[in-house]
DNA sequence: GTTAATAGTTAACTAAGTTAATCATTTTTT
DNA sequence: AAAAAATGATTAACTTAGTTAACTATTAAC
């Protein structure tokens, strides 16, 4: 490794430590940070199914499933089946999903905040693009 | 939210979204990406305790405990009671711990190498700075 | 010297994941 | 057109990593 790579190693480990530690605080109302990234995903695509979240999250279909469950009984998803394929279930979100999402801070959103005021407009595009850049290669393996 | 940190706030989401899905992946000989990061993290910090960990990785004293335990049964970390304060039982990294480390690849080896494949030098240090800049803000709070 | 605090562990429990099996539906094969 | 195979979603049984509360031992404080 390079003193460069070395650097960015140390970095990125703080970084991934911090991300794994303080992702799951904070949650409210009983809603796990899983929960909410779920409605949260699910509300920015719009509609999607339990196969395709399984997939998007590298999770299994049940364990989806679960959780999908108890979001449909907590009314912050609900379920519309599919008029072309009744096996298809699609997910929405539900006007108190929404608000959930659009009301309450997610850990992301505190990153970004945070991003922005210690960071310039210039900076904040830089990282913006690098992170992209190594993102799009790692999903490229 | 501005265009810039409406960009960002999507690329950290997918960046996010790939650690935790791809982090536990790949785990060999039945050690785990939670085993594994402890040795590491013990290994680079020479020898720590069970309540240091507690408190650097967010998770309970008991929690540690468990799984410090299976790693000291496995024989990739051994304890040393302290002179000092008998109440203390410092965690090294046996020479089957520091094999582990030096000859497996971790989940935050492999982003560091595909990041440096992707990036310049220059880019790479400027991520690195930028990242380790928002890190610190994100901790300072 | 007794009381309070600290490091670590054990016990009992919970939550979120796993695989295997099942149901309903669609697609493919013959 | 009927039978067989595949697919999306769920349920059941299980595992694992976390939690809090209670305990042991040691040290610090009054």
């Amino acid at each position: 490794m390079t003193k460069a790579q070395e650097r960015f190693f140390e970095v990125f480990t703080d970084f991934q430590c911090y991300i794994l530690a303080n992702m799951n605080k904070g949650d409210f109302n009983g809603i796990t940070a899983t929960h909410y990234n779920l409605v949260e995903y699910i509300y920015r695509k719009g509609k999607t199914t339990g196969k395709k979240l399984a997939a998007d999250f590298g999770i299994s279909a049940p364990a989806i499933s679960k959780q999908v469950k108890f979001l449909l009984e907590n009314d912050l998803l609900y379920q519309e089946q599919s008029d072309e394929d009744r096996r298809i279930f699609y997910l929405k979100a539900t006007d108190k999903g929404k608000l959930l999402i659009n009301t309450s801070e997610s850990f992301r959103g505190q990153v970004t905040k945070q991003a922005s005021t210690v960071l310039s407009k210039k900076e904040l595009e830089d990282l913006t693009l690098l992170l992209g850049k190594v993102l799009a290669q790692m999903k490229s393996l």
